[in-house]
DNA sequence: GCAGTCGCTGCTATGTTGTAACATCACTGA
DNA sequence: TCAGTGATGTTACAACATAGCAGCGACTGC
């Protein structure tokens, strides 16, 4: 079984245990973001199941797709990008916190880390100093990965 | 002399030495940022400029005035939410290192702050262990301003 | 002053991201 | 079988952003 079969697998586990339905439009969406090893737009996931499927996926139905997804923690949304990626992390069993991310601006590559948590906090607090309550945890980073930054030098 | 005035005579000074034409319609595109204590999307701008001055500046004109202002330093792009601020340091001699900003989520309102470095560099030490290069260190937090968390709760 | 140049702005069209509102389809359970 | 619910389709549109080319206007050098 491919290393994608098994996660989509995991993922279907995953919905049986809370009781939702990961439906064959849902699970097609996944494997695009699970495949690929960068971050992509809702617009480019309708050309991968497009291509890939034959399948002609309207927009609106991406986009309550991956909120579907996200809410079951399989997908994460990068704001930063405007784009979608496979939660890195389906196939551990411990629950992951709030994940921060390293985007490579130039091929869209995703790294999922998870920092110090003292920094976070440290955050919080410079940002409670200055009269703001931190909503989510989740940081973006700009980067360029180490085979772009090899090609740009 | 108004503060915002006083911001603008700055921000043209700065424009002078650096050999830099601040026109009017970069004036009055900088001093919507600066008299607005929120963060303002590119169409907000161009709303200012037809309420404010009677001006209707076109999109295209708009990006472009965003895009020079953010080169002299004068305006910071939020990416987090395609919105657009004038930099809280016009005034200070002293050049500022790159910023962090938070974003209250419920009424844009914006505070630029400088976080510890050592916190910043740490973050690039994780970043260089993944195999990615930080190419900028503004930070962008997504957050409640205490307003906002008190008419939310 | 005047021509040439370069930077700024206008215009039109188009691309990209995302949502509203309402209709329809499909699975589930009585 | 039939109602109810959740998933998907359709259409239209809003918001953000850029391409490409044309015109205008302010400095430069003569
Ligand atoms: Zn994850
Ligand atoms: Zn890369
Ligand atoms: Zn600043
Ligand atoms: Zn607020």
């Amino acid at each position: 079984m491919s290393q994608t079969a098994g996660i989509l697998e995991q993922a279907e586990q995953h919905c049986r245990e809370r009781g939702s339905r990961m439906t064959e439009k849902r699970k097609r969406v996944l494997s695009g973001l699970v495949d690929s090893d960068k971050a992509l737009s809702a617009y480019e996931l309708i050309d991968y199941c497009k291509e890939q499927f034959g399948e002609n996926i309207p927009a609106m139905s991406i986009y309550r797709i991956l909120a579907f997804l996200e809410e079951e923690g399989l997908v994460h949304k990068l704001n930063l990008a405007n784009k979608y990626v496979a939660c890195a992390h389906i196939c551990c069993d411990h629950s992951h916190g709030v994940p921060q991310f390293l985007i490579c601006g130039g091929c869209s590559k995703v790294k999922e880390i998870t920092v110090n948590p003292a920094m976070i906090s440290e955050l919080k607090k410079s940002a409670e100093q200055a009269g703001f309550t931190m909503m989510s945890q989740q940081l973006e980073m700009d980067c360029l990965c180490d085979e772009c930054m090899g090609s740009a030098a």
